[in-house]
DNA sequence: CATAAGTGCAACCTCCTGGTTGCCTTTATC
DNA sequence: GATAAAGGCAACCAGGAGGTTGCACTTATG
């Protein structure tokens, strides 16, 4: 939970900044088309849904600034990659509350049984 | 990904759902505080913040709405504690996301190795 | 019983978000 | 070179999110 967060963040605003750029369902679908591997123009994109090409360009550069997709400009058009490299961080951070649930569990079973 | 589904959304939808739950930086500071186990009424989880009550109580029903807390009330307060359940299917849809992209690499090496 | 503690409810406010439209610039293509 | 395709930029708008204040209600407590 570092590399990503060039803007030294702690955990959990990282987390929750990556959290708000996924709690969107039209990004979300962003992401799950671009977890393919592919890459994608934003007309590529756009073609297929009922919203402007200037709403996906403003969605699109969200997921960039959270670090979940990166972008490159070849000839004419911006190409969209997926990243995944945060999406293994807030991974791990997910982990990092389960297993504080967990030890908190096991604390409570030992408590319990003795 | 469906038990704690009850609006029948789907997937991603309910994903977005909890996504957004999880992408505000008060919401996620109080899931930290109640993952360890433990539960809190309203006035235990506002003491130390500089909100006022009535702002924790909204966020503890977003919290709440999206299946990431439970609340029971007990006498002249309302007990809040943390579900682990919405979090665990959240990590499965985020293993999903990541499942796709391995596999697309795989694909991808198989390609370029023969 | 009087009072304090813990909440709930509703109105209100400000600012951000998601979306649109219009126009201009840059690349391809015929 | 003219035209089409892809995109960037800025202004604008409606609605929702986050927050506050005020007040009423319920449950403990001295």
């Amino acid at each position: 939970m570092s590399s990503n967060n060039t803007a030294h963040e702690t955990a959990p605003q990282f987390a929750a900044h990556v959290f708000a750029a996924l709690g969107d369902h039209t990004r979300l679908s962003l992401i799950e088309k671009l977890s393919d591997g592919q890459t994608r123009s934003i007309a590529g994109l756009s073609v297929d849904s009922h919203l402007t090409r200037q709403a996906i360009t403003k969605h699109l550069h969200i997921l960039e600034e959270a670090g979940l997709v990166i972008s490159t400009k070849v000839g004419r058009e911006s190409q969209f990659a997926f990243k995944p490299d945060t999406i293994e961080e807030v991974r791990a951070y997910l982990d990092s509350v389960s297993r504080q649930w967990d030890d908190a569990l096991s604390r409570l079973r030992a408590f319990v049984e003795r």
